[in-house]
DNA sequence: GTCAGACATGAATGTGCCTTCTTGTGCGAG
DNA sequence: CTCGCACAAGAAGGCACATTCATGTCTGAC
């Protein structure tokens, strides 16, 4: 195994999965717990913090906080505040934001869509794990 | 605000989000650090756990196992033992986890082509929060 | 007997998201 | 003065994924 050979090998491999741990880290971030809905919500136009925080069940003042911050550093969501009292945010989706609309829906649209395969798939996993009492086999 | 129409705005909403839910527990786990990795490497086709192992930078043994477990058991991936010495185990994506690989190339090529950006928005928005030695307003 | 190969798993620890509870800010109203 | 409003943030703890290290399994070779 030459240098030469290990190089190219490596160099090809980095390039493919450079990209694959990009997609991971994208979705890792908008995996989080709240992101999802979060884009979507805002996906209707823009929405102050309070309304949000109304209408996203379960989710409290501050993981709501965290979320839209999170979301602000990424470029996908703008923070407008207003110099009133009481203090008034709005957030808005960017265009950076938007753009990421169309492939959230698509894979949201295949998670709807396989819902039930995946979930199926769990249970008879489980099942054939609680038989066997341990890992199990194909054989 | 009467009961039926706490109930429709309810039941309304409750359908969206559900689906949003839906979306974020599935991105939250194809999200998991090697996933993605792993996915796209199986799309080329059956490989062999040392194979997998070899070709992923950076995994171990363990993880790359405990990936895979939770792979099968979503059924995106399909396990194979063979009754051999030294042990063979085979992986290769079901149906189900070839479909899955359209909307994540697609979020994939997102990401990639949003790289750019994402990393600029950081770097701004970090920026804005030194100066400020505290939250970066708009006003 | 030991060792190797290929894969799976147990145990302990680290890390970061998530959550709850609490406090802070800046004004106006009473 | 206290309280309310709308939003932000601090502190502490929980939990699950990620990691490292070690061990286990089943055979064949030596």
């Amino acid at each position: 195994m030459s240098d030469s050979i290990s190089d190219v090998t490596i160099a090809k491999h980095d390039v493919q999965s450079a990209d694959c741990r990009k997609i991971s880290q994208v979705l890792a971030r908008i995996g989080e717990k709240w992101s999802v809905l979060i884009i979507m919500m805002l996906s209707g136009g823009t929405r102050r913090f309070s309304d949000l925080r109304r209408d996203v069940d379960g989710i409290s003042q501050r993981m709501l906080t965290l979320c839209l911050r999170g979301l602000e550093r990424d470029g996908l969501v703008k923070r407008t505040v207003f110099p009133v009292v009481p203090p008034r945010v709005d957030y808005e989706l960017t265009a950076l934001g938007r753009s990421l609309c169309e492939p959230v829906v698509a894979l949201g649209t295949w998670a709807r869509d396989h819902t039930a395969e995946i979930d199926a798939a769990r249970a008879a996993f489980d099942q054939r794990a609680n038989l066997d009492g341990r890992r199990p086999d194909d054989d």
